[in-house]
RNA sequence: CGGAGUGUGGCUCAGUCUGGUAGAGCACCGCGUUCGGGACGCGGGGGUCGCAGGUUCGAAUCCUGCCACUCCGACCA
């Protein structure tokens, strides 16, 4: 992609609406735009991001053993009247009427659907487990939308619902979940922490929220350094067998968040040089809640002796537009964004300092061309503007490497590489340069 | 939803108190000089001053109503 016939519009002031850095860095690069209060266009850098996260969390859920479909933006109330959060839920749920006077609403979330999809087709206990996901587009009129899309009225949302014959089942399926997280968040180049939940009613341990690490974060976390040591499981864990160990390892020891902790408790399992306490930002909650849908929606499977039974569910959701803010929380410095190379717009801004002289053209392109076809997600800056100004536009934008290509080192056959995170340059043929991006 | 505040060109803001032909910086267009970290000079384009009503010879400015947005609080992925 040339960044001459691309669409990058960027601000070397951020609006004075934004208060948080990544509300303040998504406006300033040109990531989003705002429509309304919490409701945003997705600009072409935006997307881009947005969608390599979609992907990452598509490609771990698929890996955990759940089902991609896609459920609508808008539902009908009745569903909803069925399980009894039609008027449980408040002025948060948009409410619309079709032209035949009959009452929809733009989900907030999707259990009723997803339930009633279930109890339709899957009649069968040797049906069991499933474990049905969506990445769409979800509603909630806050009363007070804020910090950009990190609390956007508007959100997009991965949200997976498990069904199993029974709680010892559905346990099964929430480890796969608890685990799956921590991979999702670890390629997103992300320290995450799952920390209990409550589970009101239902009770029981079966509720984790996952918060990442960053210092602007608006929620304060307290665990044991092992836990963040620990880090994620990893891909290739055996997802049939027996995950319990592995969650136990990590839910057993001491993490909580401000509304369940007790630092009583915290000091008494947790030596004092193995607490910490760090800021964060939930991005992830995952929830058993047994039959409170299946029973009232009427969704059952004919068990081993025939009988039906009430399926126990469980949902499991991550924030993706919300992690889009996130990791510029967690990542970004003076200058701009800092993005994991897993889900930067482009691997590499290739900088032609001097667009038209021939000499330097042909370099960019040719390192562009190379870049490209080792599958780099090359971008070729070929604006039309001084040097100072792409620098400071690219760093702002966050693109993890920067080859430079300037009359100077094409005169003695050398290009400059630029990472971005540390900011370490090093003058180089081409040909090395290119290996030090690739390697 | 309670409290506070702000709406002036694409962005940041001045002008409002004390009514009198709408400003600056950035961005944009043209020309020239520049060109390795958001250049400089000259010239130029662009604004129903959130909307509606009122007061007045005259309203961005005063009055009334409405709308939008932001912040603090209670609530959430």
């Amino acid at each position: 992609m040339r960044l001459s016939r691309y669409f990058m519009p960027t601000l070397r002031e951020a609006p004075s609406d934004a208060q948080i850095v990544s509300h303040q860095l998504m406006l300033r690069a040109g990531l989003i735009r705002q429509e309304a209060a919490g409701i945003y266009a997705w600009l072409p850098l935006g997307l881009k991001v947005l969608k390599k996260i979609e992907q990452v969390v598509r490609e771990e859920m698929d890996r955990a053993g759940a089902v991609e479909i896609l459920m609508p933006t808008l539902q009908l109330a009745d569903l909803w009247r069925e399980s009894g959060r039609y008027d449980a839920y408040g002025e948060e749920m948009l409410r619309i009427k079709d032209r035949h006077e009959r009452d929809l609403l733009y989900g907030p979330t999707a259990e009723e659907v997803v339930t009633d999809i279930f109890r339709a087709y899957v009649k069968s206990y040797k049906d069991l487990p499933k474990n049905l996901y969506n990445i769409q587009w979800k509603f909630r009129d806050e009363r007070r939308p804020r910090f950009g899309v990190m609390r956007g009225r508007e959100f997009l949302m991965k949200d997976a619902y498990s069904f199993d014959l029974d709680a010892e089942a559905a346990r099964r399926s929430y480890n796969r979940m608890f685990l799956a997280y921590l991979n999702i968040y670890a390629r997103l180049g992300l320290k995450a922490i799952p920390v209990r939940a409550d589970t009101g009613p239902i009770g029981g341990d079966l509720s984790h929220e996952f918060i990442i690490l960053a210092d602007t974060g608006e929620s304060q976390v307290w665990a044991h350094s092992d836990l963040v040591e620990m880090g994620a499981p990893g891909p290739d864990i055996d997802w049939e067998g027996d995950l319990q160990p592995l969650v136990e390892q990590r839910t057993r020891l001491y993490a909580a968040s401000d509304e369940m902790h007790d630092q009583a408790r915290f000091e008494s399992e947790a030596a004092e040089d193995k607490r910490m306490t760090a800021r964060g930002i939930e991005v992830g909650h995952i929830f058993y809640f047994g039959e409170k849908y299946s029973k009232p929606m009427n969704a059952k499977v004919a068990g081993p002796d025939g009988k039906d039974v009430v399926v126990h569910m469980g949902s499991y959701g991550v924030g993706v537009s919300r992690l889009v803010g996130g990791i510029i929380e967690a990542s970004h410095d003076e200058a701009g964004i800092i993005w994991p190379e897993a889900v930067a717009p482009f691997g590499v801004a290739v900088v032609n300092l001097r667009p038209g002289d021939s000499a330097v053209d042909e370099v960019a392109e040719q390192a562009y061309r190379a870049l490209a076809d080792r599958g780099k997600e090359p971008c070729l800056d070929d604006r039309d503007d001084r040097p100072g100004a792409k620098f400071a536009s690219l760093d702002l934008v966050g693109i993890p490497w920067q080859l430079i290509v300037g009359p100077k080192g094409v005169a003695d056959g050398t290009v400059e590489v630029k990472r971005r995170a540390t900011g370490e340059r090093q003058t180089l043929p081409l040909d090395q340069a290119l290996k030090v991006i690739c390697a």
